[in-house]
DNA sequence: GTCTATATTGCGATAGAC
DNA sequence: GTCTATCGCAATATAGAC
């Protein structure tokens, strides 16, 4: 604890991570965590009480750094293109930031929400989703945007297709996540077609 | 076999697709499934030779729907902004077709790919977003699309975006994947802002 | 076609030496 | 903090009676 507060911990929950989102938490077994590591599945239990330990500490700090985030564009008044393009970038920026997690998320949260422990998740998601609403309903109300379109199912349409960014997108020197999130915005509000 | 051709079978199926659906793939037991159709778990083993045989049945009849409607929406000529809107009713139609298959896809690609059994799943994805990439290119080839955003960021989001409607979709009397097909592809084409 | 019974393997987790 | 050793259990799958 004294000049090694954590790092061990750190290394095991980032293998941990990696391979909970390659495979599946369920498929994922305590051996392979402490293979990757270079120990022994027992001195896991040294570090962690259990298996789903190790997921809630991975799931936990992704969703307090997602929260976060979403408050703060929130808290941030501008006009409504704007803020969704900060749910963008938040949203590409926490799972940048948070890679493994935000798979193991989409993968697997129907799995975890069958224990108690993670009943965490759910709320998370819904807070997601109110922000979203907030976002969209204001720039319905302001004129800004469509009224013919149910912001419950726009919502969805836009939250989903940035999340699954994290299946697909690597950032390169000429294709950062600022131009990923140019272009989900630009998509989003001005569509794909060109003459109008 | 001759009044009974695969009654069984399929009720096995059905029960073992909704299981995986909501539980994983990896996180449902032959138990369980023999438990919803009411008979013990090694008489699972006359209709199926293992857990993953049930899981290839529910996915290739989901892979070849989706290739088949997919195959023909190319093979249909219409303008740009049709053949997108047929894209995404066909994505519709598959996955209202197949909820479970197409659950367990999204939430088990990964770990099912470890087999070399399910390699097809990789090819069936691929000729999807084959499909998206032409048709959009297409667009932008003949100037009924914008030019300014790539065509493999284009198709991964809107793909993404209808095909995870079906975590939370379900079609309702005034509200049918008719509208959410009309709706999805007014929002990629036209964007979501009122005043250009 | 389903049952009983069981083989076999691999899992999560623990106890205690070092 | 890691190892050795192992417990207890649940998993997939099989064999053969009915």
């Amino acid at each position: 604890m004294a000049r090694d507060p954590g790092v061990r911990r750190e290394a095991i929950l980032g293998s941990a991570a990696a391979l909970f989102a390659n495979k599946g938490v369920a498929a994922t077994t305590v051996r392979q965590i402490a293979d990757e590591v270079g120990i022994l599945s027992g001195s896991l239990y040294h570090h962690f009480d259990s298996k789903e330990g190790m997921v809630d500490e991975i799931m936990s700090a992704y969703l307090e750094d997602l929260q976060t985030r979403f408050r703060h564009v929130l808290a941030r008044a501008t006009d409504p293109r704007q803020r969704v393009h900060n749910l963008v970038v938040a949203s590409l920026e926490v799972v940048e930031a948070h890679p493994h997690a935000a798979e193991i998320y989409q993968n697997d949260v129907n799995y975890l929400l069958q224990f108690e422990r993670f009943a965490y998740l759910k709320n998370a998601g819904e807070e997601v989703r109110n922000t979203w609403l907030q976002v969209i309903e204001e720039g319905i109300a302001q004129g800004a945007f469509r009224g013919d379109l149910d912001a419950k199912i726009l919502h969805r349409l836009m939250r989903d297709a940035v999340w699954l960014s994290v299946r697909w997108f690597t950032p390169s020197a000429d294709y950062t996540i600022t131009h990923l999130a140019d272009d989900c915005t630009s998509l989003f509000l001005d569509g794909l077609t060109t003459a109008r």
